[in-house]
DNA sequence: GACTGCAGTTACCGCAAGTAACATGCTAGC
DNA sequence: GCTAGCATGTTACTTGCGGTAACTGCAGTC
């Protein structure tokens, strides 16, 4: 029964770790990601070196952490990138995901994104900001692979995927940040005002009357 | 002779600063940033206790330090996006500026933007992730009013600019970043791909033969 | 009943941020 | 000249965190 009970313990094991991982998320929902590992072993009712035991150190912890989140966001996304529509719909329900995610659970994106703000003033020790950026690339990735299977670019279509994947999740990252800080309107508004953008209305708007120069 | 008085020790103290900020500059680009306030002390010659009567803690030097750069950065892109000129050369000119300034100093850019990589594995005691967003923002803001100013957007343009803004300086942002990391093609094809995006190639490209349903 | 392995603990190290209290030199007024 | 004040600098400390070593108790095994 040696297998038996080896699968007893990896169960017990996994299910050890995200009762962790559940403890840990309270924890850096509530204070910050300034949360420090013996507050987060607290929480969970134990004592620092069993966090190290399961996730190594801080770092291993919060990239755990930040895989859940970020593994759950993603597969909303690509519902809305996989719903059966023109293209113009789809880019609007995937941006209006998106920044519904991002409303609905701002604690949670501050924690993926600005990994140093919540908490005491003179906040220390935490070591994320490995983690914002792979959310960014992992969502300009998964993006680029869509417009590069979907979108006729002709030749060079790999790249030119890959730079407006990259692109066009850094401008829905940005100004959903910023939207999200100074709420200036109502979601549907900023999903209209980016597709917009995408859609090349830059371009055609013409030059302002009073413009210096032009 | 108070106020002269006054002045000569205002004028050495602004100095002393200048000083201090360089040694900074230098340990932080060498070292990351999770350089240490005694490293930085020890590169200035002096000891920690005046880097905290300087700047008041770390945030505030490492936010002194991110101001210097981040204003050289913002002149040169006003520059670029001031030149006379149609508005897709202004745009690629501008796009240009920020990638050629990223690609000349990485280092500084890193140190802007991820506050929490270069150094020690095992890293710790870096309060900054305040510091990249104020950039982020503050270009942002500076391009919606760019926008808004020359470009005639209708009824609701104050809105609209400052969407624009903040999503193109985010796009250029996290291409700019991708393209760093894995220099994948010249800066060139890099900037007219961002301006074909942005110009609406997105919107007139067609589908794919083989989409799955599309 | 001794043996192995795992969850858990206490107690500690190292290190960095930040501070208090002491030393030193310069200018100013008497 | 001599002392008062102030800026500049120092040493030595506290606090708090990440991380680890070494010990403890307890399942199941031969």
């Amino acid at each position: 029964m040696d297998t038996r009970q080896r699968t007893d313990q990896q169960r017990s094991a996994d299910q050890r770790r995200r009762e962790l991982l559940e403890a840990a998320d309270r924890v850096v929902l509530r204070d910050g990601p300034g949360a420090s590992m013996n507050a987060i072993a607290a929480e969970a009712g134990i004592t620092k070196p069993i966090l190290y035991r399961h996730f190594g150190d801080k770092g291993g912890l919060y990239a755990a952490l930040a895989k859940r989140h970020t593994d759950a966001l993603l597969d909303s996304l690509r519902a809305a990138l996989d719903a059966p529509a023109a293209r113009r719909e789809r880019v609007e329900a995937t941006l209006d995901t998106y920044l519904a995610a991002i409303e609905a659970r701002p604690q949670v994106y501050r924690f993926l994104m600005h990994p140093a703000e919540g908490g005491a003033p003179s906040d220390q020790g935490f070591d994320t900001g490995r983690h914002s950026i792979p959310l960014l690339r992992r969502m300009g990735e998964e993006l680029a692979e869509v417009i590069e299977e979907r979108v006729d670019l002709g030749p060079d279509s790999r790249r030119l995927a890959r730079v407006w994947g990259h692109g066009i999740v850094g401008m829905m990252h940005a100004a959903g940040d910023w939207w999200l800080g100074e709420q200036p309107c109502a979601r549907a508004e900023l999903v209209h005002s980016l597709a917009d953008l995408l859609w090349g209305r830059l371009a055609v708007a013409g030059d302002r009357a009073g413009g210096p120069g032009f």
